[in-house]
DNA sequence: AGGACATGTCATGCG
DNA sequence: ACCGCATGACATGTC
């Protein structure tokens, strides 16, 4: 935060001045505050930065730079974002915020842009709010701006000079409209100049207008909401024809609107823009910005041939069921493409982020204000007013086609014309598949044409929206699911990394256990040689070093630690080699093999009854063997090699023999004048004792080795538990985002009012999406495909 | 007596 | 080639 606030403070000020020269005002909405939390992290993910708005909003966050959204300068921070990307360059800094916050970008009316500045507005669901609304500049602006991402405010700023934020002010307020007329041409072109900056900063243009800078290069003269043209804008306004080109020729859109509904009353006094409001509401679709939001164009044709706004529900195309689903893969891994490419500008590599571009959807929910769903307002430059009377609602046909459908715009078109949809989504642009992507998903259900059945004056949810929410919704949950498992496993494995680092004693135990003995055998060994030679191997033979248990306790006291240490103990025993002195030494009757590697003391003794020390057993068998002769006691528990030895007269001890390093050893076997047989012999104890050591360092280090691995099963079966749980939680989530938006479908259905004003039955009619992304209301029963073919024929239907 | 377990030993491979 | 180590397989001893 601090440090951005310093480059922002410094750079940005005459960023700041200069917009306040051009009276361009953005008023960042807070979005982000209304998330649906369920949504946000289910559909988005919890890395994910989900939103359409994440260009803009990816960056935002995940430079992890606190700009408050509403006081930040929109403008201001989309040309300062050159320097966060070069503070993060510098920093390196990637702070994978699993929240994506969504902005949403209201201009107050106040502001030459004006666009919408009042999201909440955009969202009230009541019935004359609509209406309202269209008389509401705010509302429209709302609309439009609903995606609520900074790059929405994006939007806006194009809107102001090119589309729809101006115009709808135009056309029903004067006083926005007049913040518009004072933006002189220089001022639209500093705008430009500001945004290509963005640009460059990798954020495509289109990203932020969508439809609008490619009109501008196609068409730049014909449509006066470019930038260039805010004269033509006004006057376009003025006379009432959305920017969108709600008009039956729209030419921005490229959207003529031929197709008009005649059976859609024009009374539909909702306004299409409520039910485009409680439908973005729903669905957070903001990111028209980025993403060319599909739009839901209302526009509904009057019988007369005027357009009808309010129901504005263009009848879809059918879409194969599986399409959908398809489409919104093709889509998100578009935006993945292109969330990557600004991801690397931001020095974003992480998955997660791409992830969280992934959906534009997440970012409008989270504009939402109340836990309304973002809309993506900027289209809403239509005109809110749409009344039944008036054709078309421009704004809403741009981003609704794309918010609602998954496939192309550009092909949208085709399927259009059959389909008597109010607005046509003229926007080729790929921001508005984009935006179309995440509400295809969401909105569009498999099947266009839901079975009359389910929908029900009852608040069950209809079709469409089930379809929606079962199919392509928990789709993407799922996807979204694995991909959050994925996540976590790779958490848990390194979790369990550490855990296992810390715990593995295998590798340490490996290298220590070894290292010990031999350590304490060289010291040891330098005692014992000097000892040694006093000893008198010809009455007792090579000690066994088995055989000398007696010794035990010096190798404690001394110090031989828990590790496996058989040449101490062996090398200590040396210097004792008369039965008779042990009992005389009872500190050193401890001293004997330790073979209990790490384990303590205790469990040594246990192990080796031949140790007098030990208990239990090994008292009885000390007891025993007191009876014996020493001598035939020390046979007894000599070890074999020993036997040999003294069998063989070897003129020292055993674990000399063993344990001194090769040159002493030689040097020792030089010394001594020993026959071939004594030599094998010495060697075979050597090559027999030291093996001896090196199974048991093996067998230490298959125990620990099966400690850690159930160990490491017990963690795996935690995280299991812990993911399962999680998986639960999620599950709830959507149940829950499912509940609501059965019951937004149906508060914007009872709102749907034909021309009589009289409301659609839900027996007969049901909200439908088609794949141009349209929103049309259609009788039950008439598939998709044949409204494609015969739209009127559904007017008709309508009508009736 | 036989199984389980601990330990020792051998053979082999690797560094 | 030798040495040391690791390890599987087997043998032995003990309970």
């Amino acid at each position: 935060m601090l440090y951005l606030k310093k480059y922002f403070t410094e750079g940005l000020i005459q960023f700041t001045i200069l917009l306040s020269l051009i009276g361009v005002r953005v008023d960042v909405d807070t979005y982000l505050s209304n998330q649906l939390p369920p949504l946000r992290e289910i559909i988005l993910g919890p890395s994910s930065a989900y939103t359409q708005t994440q260009f803009h909003n990816l960056r935002n966050t995940l430079d992890g730079n606190g700009i408050h959204p509403k006081s930040v300068d929109l403008d201001q921070f989309f040309t300062t974002r050159r320097l966060l990307n070069q503070v993060r360059q510098l920093d390196r800094i990637f702070v994978p915020s699993t929240e994506l916050n969504t902005w949403l970008v209201h201009r107050d009316s106040e502001t030459v842009v004006s666009t919408s500045s009042q999201s909440s507005p955009s969202i009230t669901l009541d019935n004359g709010g609509g209406l309202e609304d269209a008389n509401n500049p705010d509302a429209t602006p709302a609309m439009r701006g609903g995606s609520g991402t900074p790059e929405s405010t994006y939007n806006l700023n194009e809107a102001d000079s090119s589309l729809g934020a101006v115009a709808p002010e135009g056309n029903q307020e004067p006083s926005s409209r007049d913040g518009n007329d004072d933006l002189t041409k220089e001022d639209i072109d500093l705008i430009d100049i500001l945004w290509r900056q963005d640009i460059d900063l990798g954020a495509g243009r289109e990203v932020f207008n969508y439809s609008n800078r490619q009109k501008e290069s196609e068409e730049e003269k014909p449509h006066p909401q470019e930038n260039k043209d805010g004269n033509e804008e006004q006057e376009r306004w003025r006379n009432g024809v959305n920017l969108q080109g709600a008009q039956p020729v729209d030419g921005e859109t490229g959207e003529s609107i031929p197709e008009q509904l005649p059976g859609l009353g024009s009374q539909t006094s909702l306004s299409l823009q409520e039910c485009l409001r409680l439908l973005e509401a729903t669905f957070p679709f903001g990111e028209e910005s980025e993403f060319p939001a599909p739009v839901v164009t209302p526009e509904i044709v009057s019988n007369d041939g005027v357009p009808s706004t309010s129901q504005s529900l263009p009848l879809a195309p059918q879409l194969p069921p599986a399409e959908p689903q398809l489409d919104l893969e093709q889509q998100w891994q578009d935006i993945m493409a292109i969330m990557e490419l600004q991801a690397m500008e931001v020095n974003i590599t992480s998955p997660h982020s791409n992830s969280s571009s992934d959906i534009d959807s997440s970012g409008t929910t989270e504009s939402n204000t109340g836990g309304n769903f973002g809309l993506p307002t900027h289209s809403t430059p239509v005109n809110q007013d749409v009344s039944l009377h008036q054709a078309s609602l421009p704004s809403c046909s741009q981003d609704f086609p794309q918010i609602f459908n998954p496939q192309l715009d550009s092909t949208s078109n085709a399927p259009r014309t059959t389909m008597p949809r109010l607005a046509s989504s003229n926007s080729s642009n790929i921001n508005s598949t984009f935006g179309a992507t995440n509400l295809t998903g969401i909105f569009l259900p498999p099947h266009i044409n839901s079975s009359s059945t389910n929908i029900t004056s009852t608040p069950i949810l209809p079709d469409p929206f089930s379809n929606l929410l079962e199919e392509s919704m928990l789709d993407e949950i799922s996807l979204l699911d694995l991909a959050m498992e994925e996540g976590f496993s790779q958490a848990q494995a390194s979790q369990l990394e550490d855990e296992l680092d810390s715990d593995s004693g295998l590798s340490l135990d490996s290298s220590h256990s070894p290292a010990s003995p031999s350590s304490s055998e060289t010291s040891c060994s330098s005692a014992a040689s000097s000892s040694s030679t006093s000893a008198t191997f010809s009455e007792e033979g090579a000690v066994g070093y088995s055989t000398d248990s007696e010794v035990a306790t010096v190798e404690t006291e001394e110090g031989a630690v828990g590790g496996y240490q058989p040449g101490y103990s062996k090398l200590c025993r040396m210097s004792y080699q008369d039965p008779s002195q042990f009992h005389g030494l009872p500190q050193l009757d401890s001293i004997s093999h330790n073979h209990t590697y790490n384990l303590p003391l205790s469990s040594a003794f246990a192990e080796h009854p031949e140790l007098p020390i030990s208990v239990g057993k090994k008292t009885v068998r000390d007891k025993h063997n007191k009876l014996q002769p020493p001598q035939d006691l020390l046979d007894k528990h000599s070890s074999r090699d020993e036997r040999r030895a003294r069998a063989m007269k070897i003129p020292f001890s055993n674990e000399k023999i063993i344990n001194l390093p090769v040159e002493e050893f030689n040097e020792l076997l030089a010394k001594h004048h020993l026959s071939e047989g004594q030599l094998a012999l010495i060697r075979d104890i050597r090559r027999r004792g030291k093996n001896k050591m090196a199974a048991q360092n093996c067998r230490k280090r298959k125990l620990d080795t099966i400690i850690n691995l159930e160990q490491g099963v017990q963690d795996l079966r935690r995280d299991k538990s812990r993911l399962l749980k999680e998986k639960m939680e999620f599950i709830r989530s959507i149940r829950q985002m499912k509940q609501k938006m059965q019951s937004l479908y149906q508060e914007v259905f009872t709102q749907l009012r034909d021309e009589e004003g009289r409301p659609y039955p839900p027996s007969e009619y049901s909200l439908q999406y088609s794949a141009d992304g349209s929103v049309l209301i259609m009788p039950r029963g008439v598939t998709t495909a044949e409204q494609n073919r015969k739209p009127e024929k559904k007017q008709k239907d309508k009508k009736k």
